[in-house]
DNA sequence: CAATTTTGTTGCCCTGGTTAACAATCTGCG
DNA sequence: CGCAGATTGTTAACCAGGGCAACAAAATTG
């Protein structure tokens, strides 16, 4: 949750100026995702204390049941030792579990609980519902062209573009 | 303990679907910048130290001459105090300075520096180029289309008076 | 079998942001 | 004028999220 702050009422700078990166994709990309962000975690995260980050997570071990933590770090593209932290969350939630696996007894597979599967799918429609108002004021045709075109923006950073299901 | 369904334990998974994210725009919006953040780490940050928020402060203090730290927090939309340490890294590079405010003994007037002034030039340059890298794979029309349609996005959020005073 | 690799874990560190407190200073108002 | 209240910059403590290095246990390879 943030705090937006009132603007000082003895600011000297009514408008500020951010000068050629008005023109860079790059910033609005950031303020976009920043705002994204922000709504998510006003509407979402004070409710169900679901960061997108742990919501992410979420919706990638409920759609490949039974994934390793090796296999989730290298699906969020992020350290093996940075998955521990967050399993660990998820798990004192009581939202999944750590399986033993019958084949290989250093690895779990990560599943969801019952009572994790019900909550996902409550989030899920609050995420669905947020992020339809997120886009309010973009129209349908809008929000598809600009979905395209951010996916062929970082498809093309990631050197690995088929392991993402369309 | 828990019976899972029939789904096979995916253990070594060339392909990890995401779900219903794949049309959340949300999720789009996030990966495409942690691309973009990652293509400037790797072009930028490696060679000038510069990160995107230092750079977009650098902009700001450049565009802005003078104003104080406060304005920059609020231009920047963090609070006071992360202010300083930003503002205390860029003076040890020598990019900017403290000056003192001649009506308010309070506050301090940033300006940039001569070796700061031809610095973020330098950088500047690396910028625009690699925004225009990052965004190659679009025309320049989408390119257009793109920022119009984040800027929609993002200046909703920013409109909300979630700043009233209470 | 021994050597190497994989998996999960821990510990330490960094970045970047927050809140709470605080002194110095300005401002507004009676 | 004087004083209560804001504002400015700062520090300290804290937290989230991630990287890196080391490690033991287990699997794999030769």
């Amino acid at each position: 949750m943030r705090k937006h702050r009132g603007k000082p009422a003895n600011s000297d700078l009514a408008e500020v100026f951010h000068g050629p990166m008005t023109g860079e994709l790059g910033f609005h990309l950031r303020r976009g995702q920043i705002a994204a962000f922000r709504q998510f975690a006003r509407t979402i995260t004070t409710t169900e204390g679901i960061t997108p980050g742990l919501y992410g997570m979420l919706q990638v071990i409920a759609n490949n049941p039974g994934l390793s933590q090796s296999a989730l770090a290298v699906a969020m593209d992020v350290d093996r030792s940075s998955i521990v932290k967050v399993v660990n969350q998820l798990e004192e939630k009581g939202l999944i579990v750590r399986d033993a696996s019958p084949t290989d007894r250093r690895r779990y597979c990560l599943h969801m609980t019952t009572p994790g599967v019900q909550a996902l799918a409550r989030i899920e429609q609050a995420v669905l519902r947020q992020d339809q108002d997120f886009s309010a004021r973009l129209s349908d045709a809008e929000r598809g062209t600009l979905i395209d075109l951010l996916k062929r923006l970082y498809q093309q950073d990631s050197e690995t573009p088929a392991n993402v299901r369309e």
